[in-house]
DNA sequence: GCGACAG
DNA sequence: ATCTTGTCGC
């Protein structure tokens, strides 16, 4: 993880300080494939209480061998939220919990496939490319629902058809279906991985679900912490 | 001003 | 995100 990060990056006083680190944080989102050898692939995952006063974020990470798929790690953490969601804003939220899970996390992933966008975001940077910067390490936004632009296209019925998405004249991503009569996953850069590599990805963690296999397990990891929790 | 809006 | 079992459809 990068050393001395500014205070901001992670805990802004407000929302205009907020807006600013992300745009100091998106200009340094590296968009080419910069990673060395994958051997082991991280999934990246949080899960709230809904009505909790005590505003909790359970952040889960699961740490996968390639390109067998297999368990080698997991880690989580809870924290206090230090804002609400807000729509644009994820970052600041979940970042600082997955941070904690990140540090007892053994091993540590070579690229990283979050939940959330990456770069299709009207700032460039949703949670995926913002924990990647952070942490430098490479990363993969794959949300579940669009948050800025539209398919270029209408996307195929079939499994693995995908259509950019773009927004204001820009491709930002890549609509991907990776299963029959589900909606498709919105793909995006997070740091340090094209948006082709990023699809390449995703489209070899297929285990048969909806979603590829990092997420999804990194999903149940961060409910199983929660539940733990209590 | 109005509507949209990841998790 | 979260509340929740069964049920309908491919």
């Amino acid at each position: 993880m990068r050393p001395d990060l500014p205070p901001d990056w992670l805990n802004p006083p407000d929302l205009a300080a907020a807006r600013a680190a992300q745009q100091a944080l998106a200009a340094m989102v590296v968009a080419e494939d910069r990673h060395g050898e994958v051997r082991c692939l991280g999934g990246v995952d949080v899960s709230n209480t809904r009505f909790d006063p005590e505003n909790r974020v359970h952040a889960g990470i699961v740490a996968l061998g390639w390109p067998g798929l297999e368990r080698l790690g997991e880690a989580s953490a809870v924290q206090r939220a230090a804002m609400p969601y807000i729509p644009g804003f994820l970052g600041f939220r979940e970042v600082p919990a997955l941070l904690e899970a990140w540090k007892t996390l053994d091993p540590k992933p070579d690229l990283l496939l979050v939940d959330g966008h990456g770069i299709a975001h009207p700032r460039g940077l949703g949670i995926a490319a913002h924990l990647g910067v952070v942490l430098d390490v490479p990363s993969i936004g794959v949300a579940k629902s669009p948050l800025v632009g539209r398919p270029a296209a209408e996307l195929g019925e079939a499994p693995g058809a995908m259509v950019p998405l773009e927004w204001r004249g820009r491709v930002l991503g890549m609509v991907l279906r990776t299963r029959a009569r589900a909606n498709p996953l919105y793909i995006s850069v997070g740091h340090r991985v094209s948006l082709e590599g990023a699809v390449g990805w995703v489209r070899r963690c297929a285990a048969g679900y909806r979603l590829p296999e990092p997420t999804r397990l990194a999903h149940l990891a961060a409910n199983a912490a929660r539940r733990a929790a209590g």
